[in-house]
DNA sequence: ATTAAGATTGAGACCAAATCTCAATCAGAA
DNA sequence: TTCTGATTGAGATTTGGTCTCAATCTTAAT
């Protein structure tokens, strides 16, 4: 069993939730995608591998894996959500392509504070933020060939 | 007519669409809301004045008001769209309570040009962004009572 | 005023993503 | 081994939104 996955376990544990074959097989697969992916994604991996599991159980162990704050929850412009494990990364922000769907990851401490201070001076707890930058990346720039979005 | 509907019809026209009293009471319906809303409230709220406009086209008018830069859309870690008209507003981010769902506006010149920076130094083309702080406000931090999230 | 061309609309079908239901199964404690 | 409550799968359901297409409307040209 991956580290990462008996981290998990032990959340689950700590929760006073039970372990099982299906939550160690999802969550083995959630720490070999090594960028963003969609509930949907992870299922057609399964499936393809072989590994019978509905969709309902998928969507519950990300939303388990959300809560244990081991992976994170990105959504789009276009309201669909990806996901991405957060093992070893620090946390980041996004640009997103609005070409070709690329995403860059960036992180920008000065940000971080003013957000901090934004916050207290608003009286107001802030538990975590989402910030993404729309726009068109280098290469869609060059290119004049139209790329499909994701 | 209000001067907002009317700058949105010569946006209409400049963009050699059609207007139509349909998007006349959307529009005017659009600028009573001084806040945060949905385009099922929208709809909901032209039913009860009696204006039977289907959902397809607040739909369709929404996109458009987007595209004339007089209205923004936002999105909610939930997947849910608000919109907002932006007559008079300067561009700003919001702080969302995760208890109350209350949206607290807010403008942070020096977070706009970190970003600015940081998509220069990515050499993307930056179009827009969408900074969320979720967390709890002030009010839900004194209450122990627990309010319905939106 | 009439007409023609093309834009707009409404009603409901449709769609994708995600959640819910519930009976069958499974995990872990006693 | 048994019991209780957690978990699962299959498919129904919900949600938020888009699409279709015939009927209608707008505008510009007669």
């Amino acid at each position: 069993m991956k580290d990462e996955t008996r981290k998990f376990q032990k959340f689950i544990q700590k929760s006073n939730l039970l372990w099982s074959i299906e939550r160690e097989i999802i969550t083995n697969q959630v720490f070999d995608n090594h960028f963003h992916f969609t509930a949907d994604d992870l299922f057609i991996q399964l499936n393809e591998k072989g590994r019978k599991i509905s969709r309902a159980t998928v969507y519950r162990t990300l939303e388990l894996l959300e809560k244990s704050s081991m992976v994170s929850k990105i959504q789009l412009a276009s309201g669909k959500h990806f996901y991405e494990h957060i093992f070893g990364h620090k946390h980041h922000d996004h640009l997103i392509c609005q070409k070709c769907g690329r995403m860059i990851e960036f992180h920008c401490e000065d940000i971080e504070q003013w957000q901090e201070k934004i916050s207290t001076e608003n009286n107001f707890k802030m538990a975590g933020h989402c910030l993404k930058i729309y726009g068109i990346c280098a290469d869609c720039m060059k290119k004049k060939s139209k790329n499909k979005p994701k």
